[in-house]
DNA sequence: CGATCTGGCAACATCCCGTTAACGATCGTT
DNA sequence: AACGATCGTTAACGGGATGTTGCCAGATCG
């Protein structure tokens, strides 16, 4: 399938000009001229990357790319900032909240390289983890334990996808929480035990001594190859 | 552990201003000015990210990357081109090979805050302290001494992580409280000294005799480097 | 309407933490 | 030099925090 970009840019000139440089380049193209609605926008389009006007009527594109960090589905996905300002300040500060910096006037092929250079080599895109004799297919959505398949529910598909793409870090309920359910969710952080249990349920063979998924005392629980 | 950039770079006024830039933000550094051996130089340095000039007397930048990306170690370490000349159809040929482009004159500042963009999701990029052979990895939630893992408990880990940031400062036993503990505990000092102990036990042979965790009659506890 | 998923609750077991007290070392005073 | 005072070390204990487990009620979906 194409991959899918999403423009947040109220020239309209410019809007345009992107949409033909990038279905030209074989993307499928979205876009918005609306801030304000941008992040609302994204969770519904499910980009693959994102380019991102610093100049917006209504909000800055720094406000923006905060509200879509807040959306575990867009958390990880690429952002490029667009801006007249070129200031040394203005750069940093994109390049510290977003995946690059391009200043206007800007050659539009390059632009649309540096989108292609995101997607290429893109951290954690990988469609399939391993750890130990486990594995899990992103794309097939599937979890398979020594080759066998085990059927796995969307939440704890989730939870183990984010805890498998750190094996060894420790994560904190809340960390977990942010992540895996969303910044904004009244969850009580005691259901992610709940869940935890459930995965080892199906994952571990003596689910009171775990080989994978392990609890640390005091701060949370991690993911670690056996042995 | 500190990341280590590595920078190929005939002008070797620009490569100390580099060098200075960088070590100057924490990170570990190393340059060379010959485009030739670069590779080799890579291969044996193991950084976790190559600034490299594409102008260089004997091999051009893009030949050196292409040499870099055929050893499997090096693969996916990025690469942050730079180069005096700013045609549209270098940048594209720098993004395609590459992980970005910086065009002379540039600001140190944005070039180091793209390097760091680059290693952002890396794990583990200031989350190690060290000190003498012992390793406090924040990451994972474990401290290791001699490369050998040792668990703590929680406390004895917060106690860990507030004195091993600035070795060799003694610290009293009210301000541990208030760092370790929260502004508002009713907790008695002589606490700060069972959880010393505790620590003492665990990482020092001999706990009468310490070699890291050192008393300071009169004011505190102080952790240092042995000998 | 039934099956499945999800979040919450409470009982239980375990481990850790803070306190206390006795002891020992160091210091200041006479 | 001897003494008590002050401070740090060590050991033991009870209560409480934390993680686990089983169960239940509401939500969701076919």
């Amino acid at each position: 399938m194409p991959p899918k970009v999403a423009v947040i840019e109220d020239d309209r000139d410019l809007c345009n000009l992107l949409r033909y440089a990038f279905q030209q380049e074989g993307f499928e193209f979205s876009g918005t001229h609306d801030g304000a609605t941008a992040s609302e926008f994204c969770a519904r389009e499910q980009p693959d990357a994102i380019v991102l006007d610093v100049m917006l009527p209504g909000m800055d594109g720094f406000s923006v790319c905060r509200q879509l960090r807040e959306d575990p589905c867009l958390r990880d996905t690429p952002v490029v900032f667009l801006s007249a300002r070129s200031d040394v300040a203005d750069r940093v500060r994109g390049l510290e909240s977003g995946d690059d910096y391009v200043v206007k006037p800007f050659s539009v092929r390059e632009l649309v390289a540096r989108v292609k250079l995101r997607l290429r080599r893109r951290p954690g895109f990988d469609q399939v983890h391993r750890l130990g004799d486990l594995e899990l297919d992103n794309e097939r959505r599937e979890v398979r334990l020594a080759g066998k398949s085990v059927t796995l529910t969307a939440t704890e598909f989730h939870l183990l996808e984010q805890m498998i793409r750190q094996p060894g870090r420790v994560f904190s309920r809340t960390s977990l929480l942010n992540s895996v359910w969303g910044q904004a969710c009244n969850v009580a952080d005691r259901t992610v035990d709940v869940h935890v249990r459930r995965l080892r349920r199906k994952l571990e063979p003596d689910p009171s001594k775990p080989r994978y998924l392990h609890s640390v005392r005091g701060f949370g629980y991690t993911l670690r190859a056996p042995e």
